[in-house]
Formats: C-alpha cells, structure tokens, sequence
DNA sequence: CTCCTGTGTCGGCGTTCGCCGACATTGTCT
DNA sequence: AGACAATGTCGGCGAACGCCGACACAGGAG
C-alpha cells in the first residue's frame, strides 16, 4: 500500500492497530509516546515528528519501502546469497577427473 | 529498500538527490522547506516532521510503500483493472451464433 | 439503569522544531 | 594563487510539538 500524505500514515496505523486488537493506549506504551500522540498521528496530523512515527510502525510490525530512481532494492545486507548449480559444479570437477 | 530509521530516509534522500544531480538548495526551494532542513533530514534528524519529509520524497519521485498484517497491498483505486481473455470471449461467441 | 472502557478534546508547560543570516570548510574550476 | 559553489555549523526568534491531567461523549456489559 503506497502512502503519500500523514493522513495514509494515520489510516495504516489504525487499521494495523485495530487487526491486532490493540487500544490506542496499548499502541502508545509499545511505541512509547503518548495515547495523544497516538490520536494526532491516526487523524493525520503533518507535524508528527518522523522518529515516533518510525518507532510506532515498528511497534505494529509495519514494514516501510522507499523505492524510486537512485534507490537500490534491497540493501546489501539484505542481498540474497548468490546462488550456484551446484549440480553443473560437480559435474564440470567430474569431466576433469573422471 | 526498506527504511527503519530516520537515517535510513537520510540516506535515501541524499542519494535520490544526488543521482537527479540536485543540490541541497535546489531540492529544498522544491519540497517548498530551508536548506538547513535538508541538511538535517539527510543527516537523519529524528524530530523532522513527517509531512515535510513527504513533501521532500514527492519532490525527489519517491515513493513510500508499507506492508504488514492487515495492510490491504494495494488501495482500491490503484487495483488492477480486471484481465480478460478476449480470444476465449469472442470463441465463446462464435459458438453461440455460428 | 449504572459502571466501565475506548476515544477525542481542552488548557498548560517545557522542549524542540524550522527558518534566517552569517561564518568556516572543502573541492573544483580558471 | 584567487574565485566560486556546495556543504555543514552556530545563535536567535517565533511557532509548533508532545506530554500530562482532566473532562465529555459514545458503546457494551453487568
């Protein structure tokens, strides 16, 4: 789900608030900020400051991508390990010593 | 890429402008904030505001996306237009009016 | 009906943000 | 070498943030 304003953020978060059955005061102690806070930033308030935001999607197991010209897909860490025929392997070391 | 902290955004957000060729300056005369601000949110400036770093990814062409249970993967406009197998339908027609 | 929970709003207070102007630093030109 | 652009940092100021306590208003359960 692509979100563009505060007020896609606001909506995410309740609805991910309220599949988990949590109250907003739960929400608020797990993100640890205020139940205010909570009710500014799920009627999507702009000025919420970015680090609670952040801080309240990771408390709702809420992933966030960024995707767009000079953006790479994944990071490198997440780069998934390279992978190998391992079955053309040993068969080339078999032609070499049959 | 995904985006778990405000540096994470910082970092993104530099790269972005810099592969668009984009200075500071310009690119916060085009997210409509000061320069400083640029400076800070690149830095990963956790109290940013949420709505000026919307703002800023609009301006670079970024988009953010956000998953996880009970997060819809598209919204409701952005659905895609249902397929159909035209050769099946015009097959299915000929049989009925040979 | 009454009690209780969940939600939204108000005022007050301390903290922080964001903008501006100015300056220092760095790297790249001629 | 000097000149310039780009970036990062400082202080000051007004505005907004976020937290707290308290209250009002549904909606259910007893």
């Amino acid at each position: 789900m692509q979100v563009r304003t505060p007020v896609d953020f606001g909506l995410m978060i309740r609805q991910a608030r309220r599949a988990r059955g949590m109250t907003q005061q739960q929400l608020a102690r797990a993100a640890a900020v205020g139940r205010q806070w909570v009710v500014a930033i799920e009627s999507g308030k702009p000025g919420a400051e970015l680090g609670r935001v952040l801080q309240t999607l990771a408390a709702l197991d809420l992933s966030l991508t960024i995707h767009g010209e000079g953006i790479p897909e994944l990071r490198s860490w997440e780069k998934p390990v390279e992978t190998v025929d391992l079955s053309a392997v040993l068969e080339a070391h078999r032609r070499t010593e049959p």
